[in-house]
DNA sequence: GGCCTTGTTGTGCAAGTGTATAAATAACCT
DNA sequence: AGGTTATTTATACACTTGCACAACAAGGCC
């Protein structure tokens, strides 16, 4: 027989915490990511996302205008990031402008960058830029920082190695350093376990270099 | 008043014709393929799919078990045709493993195989692969068989050369060459009016003769 | 403590989804 | 031509979706 002191009564309300706003808009935008990344854009539905985040769906309301614009703001907070991490691997200022270039080839084939589920969720975006303005420029704004960075770095190995390309020539090298990191990211992303540890980022270095004609520094030499 | 012969009667069923099951089949299959660059996963439903396809809802599932395998079945089509249209430029018998390594880059690096339709589409389906199986063996089939074409080209290449690569040099310079190629590839979906005409095939062939240790050409050499 | 604001829940709803199935009819066979 | 088959349409159904809104309660303020 029940307990007088039921300690589950069916229809009680459901207890809360409120949050501060930013903190909820933060936990719903990664639960957003977290849903797509698991079950597409398709399945990622309210309900499933405040599942994910521990509210019910009626809030997403409270703090996104609907639907779509918590989608565009969970993918720019995707590209923020990646491109974050990516540049920050750039930051070393007391190495010459080669090691920083390998340094940042390195960082972008290896974890965190190389990444199944972030890959995903980029294809899953990146699907709909085509049909979707506001997706194409967030992704617009952060390619080109990123190809900025890339051309920057570029110049200064080449500066540092007496080389005088022009603007057109720079430009080339960027696009072609750009798609190598952009291709190995893929390639590793899609099928890590082919390659062993640190085996993309020997690649990716090599052929960057190749690409900019430099001669193999003697501690990247097979021995 | 109504005229008694009445051209336009409200309540009648719609004509139809009974086209053949491989027709309806491929119709059906490209209608998907347009519904899903335009609308993406979520809004491709039956009934747009089969309102492009000129026919009813209905008939989708008397030739697909569910929308799922209707999917996979486009999917599968969109990769064959992909990988065929590439490997098509590389049976060019009479021409050098160098020529024919070029025309492979500059076809790949041109419509129709930059196209943004497509790329939609690869991203699309890719960013599922990582949770739906088929479509990673899918896609799996279709980048390996891509692979070994590029492999086995910069084999004759490097023979043609006198160089002796050894198993591990060729697979490194194949996932390279794969990695600009799929690179610059994205770069021209995204962004083609940002590259002049060839200018992204002229990128690609150079960065690949630096990858392999190629002198450029005199043909391709500036003036 | 009691009140007030507003973050949060729960319910309702119209529209759309994939699937099942009955009814109709185009095309083939003899 | 008439009968038969199976392609195609049309309708029904249970379910999910995004969104709207009323009720509620957590936490700050006096």
């Amino acid at each position: 027989m029940p307990d007088a002191t039921d300690p589950a009564p069916m229809n009680e309300r459901r207890k809360f915490r409120r949050e501060g706003e930013e903190r909820r808009r933060q936990d719903l935008i990664e639960a957003t990511l977290d849903s797509v990344a698991e079950y597409g854009l398709q399945g990622a539905s309210l309900r499933t996302i405040a599942l994910r985040a521990g509210v019910t769906a009626g809030l997403i309301r409270h703090y996104f205008p609907g639907k779509e614009e918590l989608l565009q703001e969970a993918y720019t907070a995707l590209v923020d990031r990646m491109t974050e991490q990516a540049k920050a691997a750039l930051v070393m200022d007391d190495a010459s402008p080669r090691q920083r270039l390998a340094a940042f080839i390195t960082a972008n084939l290896n974890a965190p960058i190389i990444d199944a589920r972030v890959f995903s969720l980029w294809a899953t975006f990146i699907g709909r830029a085509s049909a979707d303005p506001a997706l194409a420029r967030a992704h617009r704004e952060g390619y080109l920082g990123f190809r900025n960075e890339v051309e920057a770095v570029v110049a200064d190995v080449l500066a540092a190695e007496q080389h005088k390309p022009d603007a057109t020539q720079l430009r080339h090298h960027a696009i072609a350093i750009n798609a190598i990191i952009d291709g190995l990211w893929i390639e590793g992303c899609l099928a890590g376990e082919m390659f062993s540890p640190g085996e993309l980022a020997a690649i990716g270095i090599k052929a960057v270099e190749s690409e900019l004609g430099l001669a193999p520094l003697e501690q990247f030499l097979e021995k």
